[in-house]
RNA sequence: GGGCGGCUAGCUCAGUGGGAGAGCGCUUGCUUCACACGCAAGAGGUCAUUGGUUCAAACCCAAUGCCGCCCA
């Protein structure tokens, strides 16, 4: 075995093997209890980022756990089209090449996109393989494949047919760039120091009325002014009309209680074509709607002067226009927030569009009530409120965009004006017979597709054995920027089309951040490449990092150190193997583990350590609490195996001893099994590297050792032993004295104490001590030569007696006596008489 | 404007009412025949601030400050 390990030596190796004997395929007609989870389908737009690696670390964890602990679980991979982010990346691709998507024609494009998704595919398929995900790649799945096309054609007609879609004009949030309509959830929202103008309308009859906008431009659309109805200074003008400046139109003026009375002059210019709360003001009034705009974001007024102009062309003409008619009172600076469209970054206009809706009341009380009662676990508890807060407010959500990319809503219009809703393409229209059909040129929002992620990518609306076996799935996994953009929609889709939640379990992991506590950005260089992660320390030792870290309470800044932390680990596991592989000998058996003879205390003691950390590790999976499970593997490994046992046994392996091989072995083995999930590909190389008939680590049998080795003697022996061992070396350090060597007189401890003492503090043990010698004891205690560690002994007499202090003052109060519960008294009573032998010890000490 | 989370060692983070922890970094000593990706011994913290509840608070409550996120 080489000196140390080397990742790169054994990863693909080890997953090649894995994926031609079939390891990760599910088998739907299995007799075993099912486990199953669908991956969330990363956007084809390019190179998995850090937070993906995070996310199927965590997800391949609990999957080779699930398989280890006896189910058949099935791991399904897929990836999604991400219309418009991915409509957006094609796009500028193009404009490198100085082309349009409407210099291609939509058939070509598709092209262009087919070819993306080829490549991209791979792309992300490859870097999964990487990372070691055991997904089953047969069932690969793609939004965009047809099968998947046809399980959201099938959605949508069943929603048609239920009288669920509809078409309807409403104000939506429209991305000029894009020139579609997009969700409240795609806007990001950033702050703009931009000017309020306060602006002079004249009322018909005499006098005016003055109204303060940071938008001038939208007044070309204005069809009413409003007042809040309990405001003085305006309850004369409620009932007459003002003029538009510019335009002429008549405006009437309102009142309506949502006027904010503090904002700008109290009075509100109202145009219902291009803000969602003046367009609830105009329904409620009747006002018209006018649409200023294009669908390209320039002015569209026809008969005026700026009609064609950009907003911000427009509204420097429209300032300067009316300041010539003296109609502009005054300009204040004025900082709010703007929408921008988090895929191409262009200001969003809110306006009035004809769209496709889907009505969502139906399905958001039936996921209402499915949280009531209980259906889904989320972990942690607390986002099921982000969850619900947002649900109860849900309105109909449309499901349209005006994009070339995408699943084509399957509405059909026949030459003669008729419409038909079907999954495959009509040949004949069933009310005229004409065989001439245009489709509608709409595609559906990426996340209606994605939202029946759980059952399509099992075959629905087919009645599947995948279906069958694997619906509801068991966990979903993903950060909680997605909450409502997804979890929430697949969970309405799931009870609407299955009649079940999708997931029993929604586990939140945290963001990992750039190292400066922001979010890590391509542009600033401050994103981290999973794949030179890997690289550098190994697919483990990144995995190892990423369960750690995945369920922090806070956000995680991205800290290095502690990704290389868990290479030096996988390095110490080889290393620990290799000083029990090189014992002499045959193995002590066909099947480690049988463990009949245990006479050694230090084998009780690391047997007891080794059910403790079994026990520890398994709770700390099914609690989602992986980080507890790692630093349970890494202690029991690190500080108890390596530091204590192997020093303890290192003689007795090399002497052939069977039982201390035997032991070495079993805690090997199981600790491999264990660690398994985390670090999936160390601990395959090493557990096939163990005597006996090997099969894989990753089908062997999840440990189960629970009580059968827990040994509170030997525990508290071994303690006693660390504890010698340690006054020892730190004595012996302290007074200068050679690291090893010296003489130790022990008394009052057991023979097995005192042997394994000297063993691990490398000293001679006598029984009559001579004084001069570099090292002495006494009645279990250790005693020095004149001199030597005073000052330690100082440092350690005055802490001793500081914490005796605190445990007193704690014991002499009787209301402390009276109110605690007995076995706290009595807890504090032991520490206190162990904090005085403790000085007795010192006291006794030769000095 | 509403909500959520965080503030613990130099750094990154654990720690849900009774003795302040880990990894990395730092100091000191070790080429000990598994590992210098190592071994051993150490130093280092008013648990953001203020008040409250309790016999007892890093932990529960309230307020404040700062950082981050979500929603409107």
């Amino acid at each position: 075995m080489p000196k140390a390990f080397d990742p790169q030596a054994i990863e693909a190796g080890w997953y090649a093997r894995w994926e031609a004997d079939g390891l990760f395929v599910a088998d739907a007609g299995s007799d075993k209890p099912k486990f199953a989870m669908c991956f969330p389908p990363p956007n084809i737009t390019g190179e998995l980022h850090l937070g993906h690696a995070l996310q199927s670390a965590i997800y391949d964890l609990l999957a080779r756990y699930k398989r280890m602990a006896g189910f058949e679980v099935l791991f399904l991979p897929g990836y999604d089209h991400a219309a418009i982010a991915t409509q957006n990346v094609i796009e500028k691709q193009l404009a490198r090449e100085g082309k349009t998507k409407e210099d291609l024609g939509r058939e070509k494009f598709d092209e262009r996109v087919n070819e993306w998704y080829a490549q991209v595919g791979a792309t992300i398929i490859n870097q999964l393989r990487l990372l070691g995900a055991s997904m089953d790649w047969t069932r690969l799945r793609f939004t965009m494949d047809s099968r998947y096309y046809r399980s959201v054609m099938t959605a949508f007609v069943a929603f048609y047919d239920e009288g669920w879609i509809y078409r309807a004009p409403r104000i939506v949030n429209w991305c000029p760039h894009d020139r579609s309509a997009i969700s409240d959830l795609e806007i990001e929202w950033q702050e703009h120091r931009d000017t309020l103008y306060f602006i002079k309308y004249p009322v018909e009859g005499g006098g005016e009325v003055t109204i303060a906008t940071v938008r001038p431009e939208t007044m070309l659309a204005d069809t009413g002014v409003a007042v809040n109805p309990a405001d003085a200074r305006f309850k004369a003008l409620i009932g007459k009309t003002a003029v538009l400046p510019l335009v002429g139109r008549k405006l009437p003026i309102v009142g309506d209680d949502s006027v904010e009375m503090d904002f700008g002059t109290g009075a509100l210019k109202v145009t219902p074509g291009h803000d969602p709360l003046d367009y609830e003001i105009g329904m409620r009034h009747g006002l018209d709607i006018v649409n200023g705009m294009h669908p390209d974001g320039s002015m569209n007024v026809p008969d005026l002067p700026y009609d064609g102009m950009t907003a911000l062309e427009a509204r420097e003409r429209i300032v300067a226009d009316l300041k010539e008619l003296g109609l502009l009172v005054k300009e204040e600076p004025y900082v709010h927030e703007v929408g921008h469209c988090d895929r191409c970054h262009a200001v969003i206009e809110p306006l009035i569009s004809e769209q496709w809706w889907l009505r969502m009341r139906e399905m958001r009380d039936d996921a209402l009530a499915a949280s009531a009662a209980g259906d889904v676990r989320w972990h942690p508890e607390r986002y099921e409120r982000t969850y619900l807060d947002w649900m109860r407010g849900l309105h109909d959500w449309n499901i349209g965009r005006q994009l070339w990319l995408g699943h084509r809503v399957p509405v059909y219009y026949c030459a003669n004006g008729h419409t038909v809703v079907s999954v495959d393409a009509p040949t004949e229209c069933p009310e005229c017979d004409s065989t001439e059909f245009k489709q509608d040129p709409d595609v559906l929002d990426t996340w209606f597709s994605s939202a029946l992620w759980p059952f399509a990518t099992l075959g629905w609306p087919d009645d599947t054995d995948d279906l069958r076996a694997f619906y509801p799935t068991d966990v979903n996994c993903t950060g909680r920027d997605i909450i409502n953009l997804w979890i929430s929609r697949m969970i309405m889709t799931g009870l609407h089309f299955m009649g079940e939640v999708p997931f029993r379990d929604e586990v939140i992991h945290a963001v990992v951040q750039a190292a400066d506590g922001r979010r890590m950005s391509k542009s600033l260089g401050t994103g981290v490449d999973p794949r030179d992660l890997l690289s550098k320390y190994g697919a483990d030792a990144f995995r190892a990092w990423a369960t750690s870290v995945a369920m922090s309470t806070q956000d995680v800044r991205f800290d290095e150190t502690r990704v290389e932390g868990y290479r030096r680990f996988a390095n110490k596991l080889w290393n620990a193997t290799r000083l029990v592989l090189r014992t002499p000998g045959l193995p002590p058996s066909d099947t480690p583990g049988t463990l009949e003879a245990r006479e050694h205390l230090e084998d009780r003691w690391i047997l007891s350590r080794l059910s403790a950390a079994n026990r520890d590790i398994t709770e700390g999976i099914e609690n989602f609490k992986f980080q507890e499970s790692i630093n349970a593997a890494y202690g029991f490994a690190w500080n108890e195996l390596c530091d204590w046992y192997l020093e303890a046994v290192k003689e007795r392996l090399r002497e052939g001893d069977s039982a201390a091989q035997d032991v070495a072995y079993f805690c090997l083995d199981n600790l491999f099994r264990m660690l398994h999930p985390f670090m999936p590909f160390v601990t395959e190389e090493l557990w096939s590297r163990l005597p006996g008939g090997r099969d894989y680590v990753m089908r062997a049998a999840w440990p189960n050792l629970h009580d059968r080795y827990v040994d509170p003697e030997s525990e508290q022996e071994f303690g006693t032993v660390i504890a010698i061992v340690e006054e020892v070396r730190g004595h012996r350090q302290a007074a200068g004295a050679p690291p090893r060597g010296g003489q130790l007189q022990l008394e009052g401890v057991s023979d097995k104490i005192a042997r394994l003492v000297a063993r691990l503090a490398v000293v001679e043990l006598v029984d009559d001590l001579q004084k001069g010698t570099p090292l002495a004891a006494a009645a279990g205690r250790v005693t020095f030569p004149a001199g030597a560690g005073d000052a330690r002994r100082d440092r350690e007499r005055k802490k001793l007696e500081d914490d005796l202090a605190k445990v007193e003052a704690k014991l002499d109060n009787s209301e402390f006596r009276d109110k605690a519960p007995a076995e706290v008294v009595a807890g504090l009573e032991d520490r206190a008489a162990a904090i005085r032998e403790s000085l007795d010890r010192l006291k006794g000490q030769d000095s």
